[in-house]
DNA sequence: GTGTTAATGATAATGCGTTCTTGATATCAT
DNA sequence: ATGATATCAAGAACGCATTATCATTAACAC
């Protein structure tokens, strides 16, 4: 049966709480604050397990690796900073694209990524 | 000086003669057509001077390793279907971009994959 | 409190895409 | 044709994210 644990409650936590999706790396960093001895291979093992059960959802970009998020989110897009590296959730969404596919294509989903600067990294 | 060999003119067409993007692996086993030795550290080598020199373009896409397509395309955007794994062009896009980021972002650019299946993996 | 065993931390190992190394080969200016 | 050398094929090696191993620790039913 599965225990709850500080290590799974500190990884929960910072996912919960972030407003974007989180690299394990970023996830081990604030986790760390809560269990300072905490290892990465725990938090594979949480994410891992999480995502199995369904209650994070993995966020793929061009280029990048995994990211996650907790699920249950509507539909959504990201924006990928080019300054810091972090990527936040964009909530809007240009609408149908069933009509951009070539001819006899049947499009079941798409994916939307938008570079540039956040407001942090946009400030002068 | 740069020389030409069956191998980079073998590569060059397979991508040239091609309407989508192509790993790295497709690329080998269209060249080997032509160049029935071809290794993939060639094909590799290749791609790499061509990126850097400009006349071939690197294609992200979520959760993929790299395509390559030549360079001089007008903005488009890619196909994903979930079928065959290939990656096809879609010459439409959506348009702007720049009302959808959180205030205080700045968008330089987008990119759309659509997911679904072609018109081949599509039929009954 | 005690015992069982799930969970952890540290590190080795894996897998995959990509790049380097090396000796052999092919291009091309001469 | 010849020589200088860019390019090649094959396999070893790399880098990175992720996963497995295993001895140790800690959760929790009793």
């Amino acid at each position: 049966m599965e225990r709850s644990t500080r290590q799974r409650d500190a990884i929960k936590s910072v996912i919960d709480s972030a407003r974007r999706p989180l690299s394990p790396q970023e996830i081990l960093e604030g986790a760390k604050n809560q269990v300072s001895g905490l290892g990465i291979a725990t938090v594979y093992r949480n994410l891992k397990s999480m995502v199995e059960s369904n209650s994070l959802v993995v966020v793929s970009l061009p280029g990048e690796s995994a990211r996650y998020e907790s699920a249950g989110h509507q539909h959504h897009h990201h924006f990928h900073c080019t300054g810091c590296n972090r990527v936040f959730d964009v909530h809007q969404c240009p609408g149908s694209m069933l009509d951009l596919a070539p001819k006899g294509f049947s499009v079941d989903r798409h994916e939307l990524t938008l570079y540039g600067k956040c407001d942090e990294c946009g400030r002068p």
